[in-house]
DNA sequence: TTGTATGCGTTATCAT
DNA sequence: ATGATAACGCATACAA
């Protein structure tokens, strides 16, 4: 009993008709019943399911796929799923494909051009229904050549991205940037705000910082360029800058910085040299990352919200999948929120 | 020039055939020229090459799929892409398949089992070629009666899990948890130490405590009762183990928690009551999460290596996908460091 | 070296 | 209500 039939071949509809007595399409007839136009007997019926229950018959996807021209799939490209930001887009994607039934095909493109194409040529060679996408290299252009190969929807997360038939979700972190440095100037009362980037390759990169300081010149204020500093995402990043900020004997009394780890290196090093947070220096994060809520004093930040982005992104996706008519670029904006802790 | 081709079907071997003037099979054979048996004239392999130029053709993974029987896909399936524990399994079985230019197939099980059957199911009727589980309702049984329908390899995270055909890649929390409270004991001199420990249905659950008693008995010393205890995994759930604690007005010096979110919760929470982390209660982790360096004490905890159990898990797995000679169970072990820190 | 014929397991279009 | 038959796009055994 433990092998209950030999590891031969997978029985097939085929093998399912004959113990039935019927016609191997009866079989496809009968499990796929949702064709409400065609009447099938009680009879075959039920002897088409003992078969399929004795036999222990599955649909062979992929035979199904090569017909039907559709796979039950979609795909989905992100920089790196082990990254905070991203792996809730992908839950969430995950998510609302288990409703539709559908599976996930995930890749990584670690902002690496090559792998964007490369995922995209796998969405074509593997017939995927849908794809999403964060595009970092990959141009409206590049798009446009896979995309007139196919008639599968595209749905992107980015505002930076342009094509005409590709819906866009996007948080407006310009915005979000703009509207957080005001609030440190007017509601906190500073006049002399830092900002530290992310190289300006990253889409989020040069949007942040024209919030940043359009926030700035809006209020009267000018820029003290020692203080506009960039670096690399990290949390190591964030004590290089704060090393190098002591050493210019001469600090900002508030720093907006572009992500949550950064400002969490900074904090940490600040405190290390003896500086107090948010007396001696108010720090701002961005994207609300689980460490916020755990570093002394907790991180003020501006929280996007990657599992909205994701829902956004996945239902735009299905929307398109089930209507095919829809072409329009449309937009989806995600909110976003600022956080207020203990660090500003 | 912005859409070359009309957005047609895609081109086939056939239309490449044709073009080329030369048959179908003869465009297969020099598209897959690893079959070096066969001698193709350079004439015939210059003009394939140039129809497949012209008419951007792509293979057709599916078909050639449903001729093969092989998919060049894997499947994974575990608790939840967006748990720090997880993720780096994913993308170390990612970055391995991708060496293989395998797909992976993500899903979410979430510990319930008809998701955990339901992946089974996917697996089975979508034809990958093979797959890696990190099992936890599912029992060898079930599993049996699955791989009994298919050639295809299963490798499985966890100890606990026993199929004589099937690969397990663990690590041996119950030593770790052992070894780490002797070490508490010996190195750190505590002699009464209490255990905060997960749900006895998850996997580790029964290990974790069981080394840690283990130790105790070893070391002579015995468990007080009030201080074993159980929660739910997350920092909210060590919080309210600690106000527990801090409720019976007697505290052990030092404490075993069985994940770090949990851990730092306690700290987090026992420091906001007024008690000192270590001097007033030790506290050690498990999982060294990357909240483990931002919180103060920074906590001291036992590192699992997730990338590194990934990276076994998919190599296993592949190594049976190109040897399916291999039946015998195969036991890999990855191994855990305890990282000294602050907190204990 | 290349072409012909066949089949992988379905779904869909005809008949009956 | 059901059965033949074809087709999806490719790889392979066999023939030439």
């Amino acid at each position: 009993m433990k092998q209950p039939k030999l590891k031969g071949k997978a029985p097939t509809m085929h093998d399912v008709a004959r113990l039935a007595g019927v016609s191997q399409p009866t079989v496809s007839r009968v499990l796929n019943q949702n064709d409400t136009s065609v009447q099938i007997s009680e009879e075959t019926r039920y002897r088409v399911h003992q078969a399929v229950e004795a036999l222990g018959y599955r649909p062979n996807v992929i035979a199904r796929s090569l017909r039907t021209q559709r796979t039950q799939t979609i795909a989905l490209m992100i920089a790196d799923i082990s990254n905070a930001f991203y792996h809730p887009i992908a839950r969430a994607v995950q998510d609302i494909a288990r409703q539709f039934d559908y599976e996930v095909l995930i890749s990584n493109s670690d902002h690496v051009y090559e792998h964007e194409k490369h995922f995209c040529e796998i969405v074509l060679r593997r017939g995927v229904d849908g794809a999403i996408l964060v595009p970092i290299r990959l141009t409206g252009d590049d798009l446009d050549e896979y995309m007139s190969q196919t008639h599968i929807p595209f749905v992107v997360l980015g505002h930076h991205f342009y094509h005409p038939h590709v819906d866009v979700v996007y948080m407006d972190d310009e915005r979000a940037t703009y509207e957080t440095t005001r609030w440190l100037i007017s509601e906190r009362g500073h006049t002399c705000i830092g900002y530290i980037g992310v190289p300006d390759i990253l889409p989020p990169g040069p949007r942040r910082l024209r919030g940043f300081h359009r926030a700035l010149v809006d209020c009267g204020l000018t820029a003290d360029p020692r203080f506009i500093l960039e670096s690399d995402f990290t949390m190591e990043g964030g004590r290089r800058i704060a090393h190098q900020l002591i050493q210019q004997r001469e600090i900002p009394s508030a720093l907006m910085v572009a992500n949550d780890l950064m400002a969490i290196g900074l904090i940490l090093a600040l405190q290390d040299a003896g500086y107090h947070i948010p007396e001696d220096v108010a720090i701002v994060g961005f994207d609300n990352i689980p460490e916020a809520t755990v570093v002394r004093p907790t991180l003020t930040t501006i929280a996007q919200n990657p599992r909205d982005l994701g829902e956004k992104l996945a239902h735009a996706l299905f929307e398109r999948i089930e209507n095919p008519e829809l072409t329009e670029r449309r937009l989806f904006e995600s909110s976003y929120q600022l956080i207020v802790r203990n660090s500003a």
